[in-house]
RNA sequence: GCCAGGGUGGCGAAAUUGGCAGACGCGCCAGACUUAGGAUCUGGUGGAGCAAUCCUUAGGGGUUCGAGUCCCCUCCCUGGUACCA
């Protein structure tokens, strides 16, 4: 089969193009202070997340995202902006050690033959990263700061008078331990046996591993924690002000879970304790008729009576041998049993019995609820499954009947606050529980913790000793702390840390041995974009100054990734930044002033590209085929950035067809078949029709990319060309615009046609990227003459060329002399006109 | 369940504040140039109808001179979430 003649000689003139740009240096975007720098430009950092260097190697997913940023930061450059457009590796993870664990190849040989390959492709589809910033998170120089990080995150507590995390130093109380942000906890834990590791509840769908898909097990384990949850509030807060899309904030509004009520204390007769349980709804206390615990929850044990202490340990073994995913899978029928204690009901006094049930939860609120099965599901299910007294309380704004009724109402059958609606209602009883110290308000969130050690050997070691059953921290002089080489990477599945096996690492003096537990995968990814402002920096993760520029003025000016990211990664991005600005290491309080997903590319037939469905689309295949400019304008061709949409061989045909358009527009064939200066290019002036598309096309892909609207820049774009294809005579001046607004685009194919353009007509400078962007003129923009719509009743009967400037009087004139006007208007009376100028007039007749 | 986003030609999609629906591309049809066309160029292309004309932005209702766009109801798709008191 003979080889698809090229469309134009795009496997020639891309690599020459790659190989000169790297050769110049041209994206390297030198810091203050570094030769070269211009400090008149402004900044502009734009980031890519940077992707795990997996052995799949790049797909069409990654390009795209890719792909839009590198035209940002090709338009940005030609702006004259200083842009910082980096890329890098998040590449200590999962997949490289399991991948060791069954070849016991070393992950750190994969994970850099990963990265060779990754970075191979990235560098043929022409992407302008600025490569000598590259970092991986598994390198040394990069993990030392990570491993910095974590200790400044340890040597820190949370003020809750300032708001703000401090130098531990700052903390007067007695027990520094207690307040620390990296602290150790015995926790209920995800554990997966399969993994060998414990996970972050971010980690674990539907009671599987996000990685792998095995089953997950509660299970309590010591284990490394971050107080994130000191954070909430202004996780929530500070998130309002910036440029992302609303659902993603509000997918974080939800995961942090704030929720306001009240912490209520209800007497325990037999004891001499009391229980305490939060709610959202304490105007509906008089509706509570029992109280339920979490089965973990410790007070169990001291509240369960003689009679009924073998059902509560029946049951209480019955539920910790369910997984996760068992019991909610469960979830359909209520569970529980009743511990024979009672409590009593402040607001009445009334006697209300106990019971436990897993549907209450122990690490939210207080791990106790009282329950008020007249206006909550859950509740009313359990009362009526267990024959429990139901008492409404709210009545409903309609006045049906109340059982059931969820929302808010006015108090009924509650003598302190009858006839209140809901609102007041919790005011006032609220204030009537505090007066009597029986309850406060509260604030309560759904966010944990964050569990932040990992039982795996390929991540950062922690940079702790332990010594007398106590932790410390090392010096930072004895960072980076390098794992210990290991042939054996297999979990230990104890849930001791394969580090364990290092026997003369793990042992750091006669009295103190080293932490085995790794950091999760995050770790890296929570500070990189700071390390891209300066990678080389071998006295701190980030110098001052390169932060203060790069950072400064809202930090990362446009973040583009994958919606996967929504809140694990930039929740805990967010808080590690915080920190550190709390305690004066960076500029800025929030990492990523616009954040942008883009979104999923479907194979051909509408499916998820997979191996399964044999519907994967290889990069390489389509560049070789159509060229890496055809791969970049395709993807932003197909549709918006944001959108999932399907794959389509022929659309790339279609965009490659238009670049060769381009390249015909400049060049021709001679009688030898070589590419040679087209005759028609010639320096003439544009013609005023010309000149009008010139400088719509200027405005409009302009506009566009400022966007992110780059489908219809592209499309501006092929009119551009279309009204310039059959001309006899190609003004120089209207091409070189166009290859100019084509080059974050195209890069190849432009700087090419540039190049050629410059030899038989002087153009300076000599190459494209040199030049600056073109600004349109208005005055070009605006006709003498519009055509307008002449509408009866709101339907077009005739359309005309008038007077831009014409006014009401004259279209309405216009539009009553019209006859196919007056033809639909026979025998009707005109009721109203209505003009609206350079658009339409509409003759309204009486019914 | 709940929350968010979305349904526009044969297909991917366009459409400032409500103002000529379908830009641009694919596909298809016809023509030109050709020994040839899976190259290139030109024209056409939402549906029905010979036509005048009528219908058309998931479906139904409403507001308006005028609705893809605003309001109400219903259906379908995608993503997130799942006993969070």
């Amino acid at each position: 089969m003979s080889e698809r003649r090229k469309p134009y000689p795009f496997d020639q003139l891309e690599p020459k193009w790659q190989t000169r740009w790297d050769e110049r240096r041209l994206f390297h975007a030198p810091n203050p202070g570094d030769p070269g720098f211009d400090p008149a430009r402004p900044k502009y950092y734009v980031l890519d997340m940077f992707p795990y260097p997996s052995g799949a190697g790049l797909h069409v997913g990654h390009p795209e995202g890719y792909t839009a940023t590198d035209i940002v930061a090709r338009y940005q450059r030609l702006r004259g902006c200083n842009v910082l457009h980096p890329m890098g590796w998040d590449a200590f993870g999962l997949p490289a050690e399991q991948y060791a664990i069954r070849t016991g190849q070393h992950p750190e040989i994969t994970t850099r033959a990963n990265i060779a390959s990754f970075k191979k492709q990235l560098k043929r589809i022409g992407f302008s990263y600025d490569w000598e910033r590259e970092v991986s998170t598994a390198d040394p120089d990069f993990f030392r700061w990570t491993q910095w990080i974590f200790l400044q995150i340890y040597h820190s507590w949370f003020n809750p008078a300032t708001q703000r995390a401090e130098p531990i130093a700052s903390y007067t109380g007695d027990d520094p331990a207690s307040v620390r942000l990296a602290y150790v906890a015995e926790v209920p834990v995800n554990w997966c046996p399969e993994l060998g590791t414990v996970l972050a509840n971010e980690e674990v769908i539907d009671g599987r591993s996000e990685v792998g898909g095995f089953p997950v097990v509660r299970r309590p384990m010591r284990q490394w924690m971050l107080r994130i949850t000191a954070f909430a509030e202004r996780l929530i807060d500070e998130l309002e002000p910036l440029d992302w899309p609303a659902g993603i904030k509000l997918l974080q509004r939800n995961w942090i879970g704030k929720s306001e009520g009240a912490e209520v204390q209800f007497a325990l007769p037999e004891h001499d304790t009391s229980l305490t349980v939060f709610t959202t709804r304490p105007d509906t206390l008089y509706g509570a008729t029992y109280m339920v615990l979490a089965p973990e929850n410790p007070l169990v044990d001291r509240l369960t009576t003689m009679e009924q202490r073998a059902a509560v340990a029946e049951y209480k073994a019955e539920i910790s041998a369910k997984s996760d995913l068992e019991r909610t899978d469960l979830a359909k029928d209520k569970s529980g049993v009743f511990t024979g204690a009672c409590a009593i009901n402040p607001a009445n006094n009334e006697r209300i019995p106990i019971w436990i049930a897993d549907y209450v939860l122990m690490g939210y609120g207080t791990g106790a609820i009282m329950g008020v099965p007249a206006h909550d599901e859950r509740d009313l299910e359990f009362a009526r499954q267990f024959g429990l007294t139901i008492l409404d309380v709210v009545q409903p704004p309609g006045g049906e009947t109340p059982t059931g009724y969820t929302g808010d109402g006015i108090a009924i059958n509650s003598p302190l606050i009858d006839g209140l609606p809901t609102p007041e209602a919790k005011e006032h009883i609220t204030a009537w529980l505090e007066e009597r110290g029986l309850g406060r308000r509260t604030i309560n969130y759904k966010l944990r913790d964050w569990l932040f050690s990992r039982q795996r050997y390929w991540g950062e070691p922690f940079p702790i000793i332990w010594r007398d059953g106590k932790h410390e921290a090392i010096a930072e002089s004895e960072l980076p702390l390098v794992p210990p080489p290991l042939h054996d990477f297999k979990p230990t599945g104890t849930g001791e840390p394969p580090l364990a096996r290092a026997k003369d690492w793990v042992r750091y003096s006669d009295k103190a041995t080293r932490e085995l537990n790794t950091m999760p995968q995050w770790a890296g990814s929570c500070w990189y974009y700071l390390r891209f402002c300066d990678p080389g920096n071998r006295d701190r993760f980030v110098g001052q100054e390169a932060e203060r520029y790069w950072m400064g003025e809202g930090g990362v000016d446009l973040y583009v990734g994958g919606t996967e990211h929504a809140v694990l990664h930039l929740l805990y991005a967010r808080f590690w930044h915080k920190v550190l600005f709390d305690l004066g290491h960076l500029s800025t309080g929030e990492p990523f002033q616009r954040l942008v997903n883009q979104g999923i590319i479907l194979g051909e037939d509408g499916r998820k590209m997979s191996k399964r469905w044999g519907n994967v689309i290889d990069p390489l295949d389509v560049i070789s085929g159509y060229g890496a400019d055809a791969f970049r304008c395709y993807e932003m061709f197909m549709g918006p950035l944001e959108q999932m949409k399907p794959w389509s061989m022929t659309g790339v045909e279609g965009v490659s067809r238009f670049l060769a358009r381009v390249w015909r527009l400049v060049m021709e064939e001679n009688q030898a078949g070589e590419w040679v200066l087209s005759n028609s290019v010639a320096e003439a002036e544009p013609t005023r029709a010309q000149l009008k598309v010139i400088h719509a096309t200027i405005k409009k892909v302009g506009e566009d990319i400022d966007a992110l609207s780059f489908n219809t820049a592209i499309a501006q774009m092929m009119i551009f060309v279309n009204a310039f294809t059959n001309v006899e005579v190609r003004p120089l001046a209207a091409l070189r615009t166009l290859l100019v607004l084509l080059n974050p685009f195209a890069p190849h194919l432009s700087s090419e046609l540039w190049e050629t353009l410059g030899r038989q007509f002087p153009i300076a400078p000599p190459e494209i990227i040199d030049q600056s962007w073109p600004e349109y003129r208005e005055e070009f923009l605006v006709e003498d003459e519009v055509e307008i719509a002449l509408q009866v009743n709101g339907k077009v009967r005739d359309r005309v060329m008038v007077a831009t400037s014409a006014l009401t009087e004259e279209l309405e004139k216009v539009a009553l002399s019209n006859h196919r006007v007056l033809e639909f208007l026979q025998g009707k009376q005109v009721k109203k006109i209505v003009v609206i100028q350079k658009k339409l007039v509409n003759v309204v007749t009486a019914p």
